[in-house]
DNA sequence: GGCCGTGTTGTTAA
DNA sequence: TTTAACAACACGGC
């Protein structure tokens, strides 16, 4: 399940054999279905013969940069894959679009059995715009304590259901929420607003402490998440929590809980997180 | 073989 | 306004 750690993986591995590049064309696979946003025609002509400056990330998303002020961007959803492949190489099954680039032989393909992604295509000028619409949060090594302490104490929802919210802090999902809160030892239906300023500043620096080791483990692959190269990725042989129900915590070998919350399964020891 | 769980985001309802 | 619930989707596992 892409989250920022899988997303950031994939920028990095697309970003060498993007970069430099130029679209020659856009095509649709043979299986290609709707999108969450469908494909505009009038996008095919703002791509063609662009030059890809930069792959970059912000939040959950992924930003192609192209010369001439346009931007091509990409999220992935649940089950979305962005890779390079040559472009004579058979379309997988829910394939949905192919960017022909030159020189070489690569085609940039994005895949989505589930179709809860998107692609779209935006001026570089209104991608600000774009992001404060969405009200997308912080980065997670944009904040203070004292920052997410406030953000905390204003709401009376759960601290997961917070940590979820792209809103306030941009890139966290169901997973990494998980981990965070038993690095930071604090139980995920706390009310946010009885979070203290030291918790916040635990809770913070787990976030970050976890997202960077997910992140030099190349992401999680749960079942369907690759990197532009289409190699999984390996933390999730590190998940304390995370589906691990019935298992011993690796503090305190209590047995690990499941318990529903935001809709979500949440994963959490029992005995040490409070 | 039908049903459930899976997680992200946008929409709807309370 | 804030918060929770739900729909969208396909497939693996039981």
């Amino acid at each position: 399940m892409p989250e920022l750690p899988e997303v950031e993986t994939v920028v990095r591995t697309l970003r060498p054999a993007l970069c430099g590049r130029t679209i020659t064309g856009v095509r649709a696979g043979p299986f290609a279905r709707r999108l969450r946003l469908p494909w505009k025609p009038a996008w095919r002509d703002r791509l063609a013969s662009r030059r890809i400056l930069g792959v970059r990330r912000r939040g959950k998303w992924i930003i192609v940069d192209l010369k001439g002020g346009e931007a091509l961007l990409f999220h992935l959803g649940m089950t979305g894959r962005l890779r390079v492949v040559l472009r004579q190489s058979e379309w997988a099954k829910h394939a949905h679009l192919g960017f022909a680039l030159v020189p070489g032989e690569a085609e940039l393909r994005f895949e989505d059995v589930r179709r809860f992604g998107a692609v779209r295509v935006l001026p570089t000028g209104e991608l600000g715009d774009f992001f404060s619409d969405a009200k997308l949060g912080l980065e997670p090594d944009a904040f203070s304590s004292g920052w997410l302490f406030e953000r905390l104490r204003g709401t009376r929802r759960c601290v997961k259901a917070v940590l979820l919210d792209q809103r306030v802090i941009a890139g966290v999902g169901n997973i990494y929420a998980d981990e965070s809160l038993f690095e930071a030892k604090l139980h995920p239906a706390r009310l946010a607003c009885d979070v203290s300023l030291t918790e916040a500043d635990g809770l913070r620096r787990a976030i970050v402490r976890v997202l960077r080791r997910a992140i030099e483990k190349h992401g999680s692959t749960i079942r369907d998440y690759v990197d532009g190269n289409g190699q999984s990725g390996g933390y999730q042989h590190e998940f304390r929590v995370y589906d691990r129900t019935g298992q011993p915590c690796p503090r305190c070998r209590t047995p690990i809980a499941r318990i529903r919350l935001a809709g979500r399964s949440t994963h959490f020891c029992p005995q040490c997180q409070t």
